[in-house]
DNA sequence: GTCGTCCATACCTCCAGAGATATCACGTAG
DNA sequence: CTACGTGATATCTCTGGAGGTATGGACGAC
């Protein structure tokens, strides 16, 4: 069993007051009480202390040695809790405390700067770890409270632990060399790439999305010959750059600046709006207000006017 | 008015065990309490912060980001709380604390040393602030609260504020060089000193000794004719080593260790039995237990053996 | 399903202590 | 001397909260 702390927050408060006035009534009217209870609180303290903190001679009021040695230590501990109870508060409110998020590092270019510069306007206190992880990590680090905040593409539905919101929609593009005949194209239809050398994510990166694209293709009336793995989007378009082939990516690669690469809207009809979809992930059952803050600044839709 | 804290520190331990156990049960065990108190204190805790401080999954109990916050607070708060209530109780028994020590010079070599020897054998916490002075300065440096003890010679007697207690007496011996034809004799006549010039202490440095002094001289028919001044015994005895004159000094003088310079008795008689007394002082109101404690080991006697 | 674990809730007792008012005791200043 | 300032005491009220027991509800293990 462990000992108990048997002094009242409240007596050391009284003290350290008196300590600073030295005087019964002055310190009273500064803790809104009268004389006599203050007596009363101190005549407590020493009793629980079990020596004298003051000496009251008629007229001055002084610390004994005891008292000399429990002030410091009081005065801080008030502090200390003060700021405690503060920062709780703070953390409480949701308007201080820790966020730790993952993305998909084709969204570093996207969703997410918008998003941490709106959410730190807001709540500057927070503070924030920001990791990229590709999407399938991503649902496993929430699971196991690594991360509180997931941005992924295509998130799985249906899901018992972890709740998404769609953030954005996009529809693909294709991804060729800017020498091949198709970046002479304005748009590119999915059959015109069919005999062509694929560079695409790895399945294990994200199933989701790439079920998507392999999907398209199906519908298109191909597999794709996959010739190259990269596992992030940046990497799969230098690759294209060299030639080494061409993909089918979110549109948002498009703000990937690369030298010998194009990007071509997909022909119109049914593959044209298929779109691939954006979503913040997070613990179902995550009482972290930051949490909700975050949420709700995404609820509030992308800024207007970006 | 000042803020007034309201979290009893009992429920800070509460919080503070818990978060450790993060288990109820345990946690009421190690208080020595049943488990619905427990949670009972959890939760005033939490109503008065505001916001929860832990998540109770089935299962689970874990900290919030606002119990995370408050977790190394409280910690610190409760262990300032006890070392300085340790500390304040180190202080109020004497066994601590501080102690400001005034002491002639001449006392370095007698009763100082022992006196400290001892105290600090009995009471090695305490910080002892010891500081040469003459008598004069250490009446007013107590009544001043300079300093809490004062060893001096020849105490003033009935004074309002200070006490006195007799430490040791001592006979006076004569101090001539050793040169000189009374250094031949075992014992010297006070008389036999009349024509001699003297080296004294300034009467200022401590009037009652000044004038104990000068009254064995009348005593024995004559003024004495002081040529030097010196504020402290070992000067004084090296300015007899000298050949500049002769004195008149406590016969702990003796200690000092100087060539030239001879300590005689004074010759039977009344003389010889003048004896001046060491003192002990402190202010008759000093609450301090610490000073009570030096002033035990004081009454107990000089050590036996020593 | 049944049991066991674990925390919350409800309800009760009881008292320490916070606060107030009135008064006393003691010094000091006029 | 009286008046005042200051702190301690006496006495009362009242309530917050600490503690208990009994029980409920949710979940997990088997």
């Amino acid at each position: 069993m462990d000992d108990r702390p048997e002094l009242p927050l409240a007596q050391l408060h009284a003290f350290a007051v008196l300590a600073e006035e030295l005087h019964f009534g002055r310190a009273a009217v500064r803790l809104g009480i009268a004389q006599p209870p203050l007596s009363q609180q101190i005549r407590r303290l020493e009793e629980k202390v079990g020596y004298p903190l003051f000496t009251r001679e008629p007229g001055r009021v002084a610390l004994t040695p005891a008292g000399e040695e429990l002030l410091p230590a009081a005065r801080q501990a008030l502090a200390l809790i003060a700021k405690g109870v503060a920062a709780a508060r703070e953390a409480g409110s949701g308007r201080a405390g820790r966020l730790r998020i993952g993305f998909a590092a084709s969204l570093a270019l996207t969703v997410l700067p918008d998003l941490l510069r709106r959410f730190r306007a807001d709540f500057p206190a927070v503070r924030l770890d920001i990791r990229e992880m590709t999407s399938a990590p991503q649902l496993s680090a929430l699971r196991a409270g690594m991360i509180d905040i997931g941005l992924l593409r295509e998130p799985p539905t249906g899901d018992a632990d972890l709740c998404f919101r769609t953030v954005l929609t996009e529809p693909f593009v294709a991804v060729v060399p800017a020498g091949h005949p198709l970046a002479g194209q304005r748009t590119v239809r999915i059959e015109q790439l069919a005999e062509l050398p694929f560079v695409l994510l790895p399945r294990e990166v994200g199933p989701p999305l790439y079920d998507q694209i392999t999907a398209l293709c199906a519908d298109a009336g191909f597999t794709p010959r996959v010739v190259q793995n990269a596992v992030e989007w940046q990497t799969v378009c230098a690759l294209v750059g060299t030639g080494l082939g061409v993909s089918l990516a979110p549109a948002s690669v498009r703000r990937i600046r690369l030298g010998g690469v194009a990007f071509r809207g997909i022909d119109p009809g049914a593959a044209a709006r298929v779109r691939t979809r954006v979503a913040v992930a997070w613990r179902r059952d995550d009482a972290n207000p930051v949490v909700s803050n975050l949420l709700a600044i995404l609820g509030q839709g992308p800024e207007s006017g970006t």
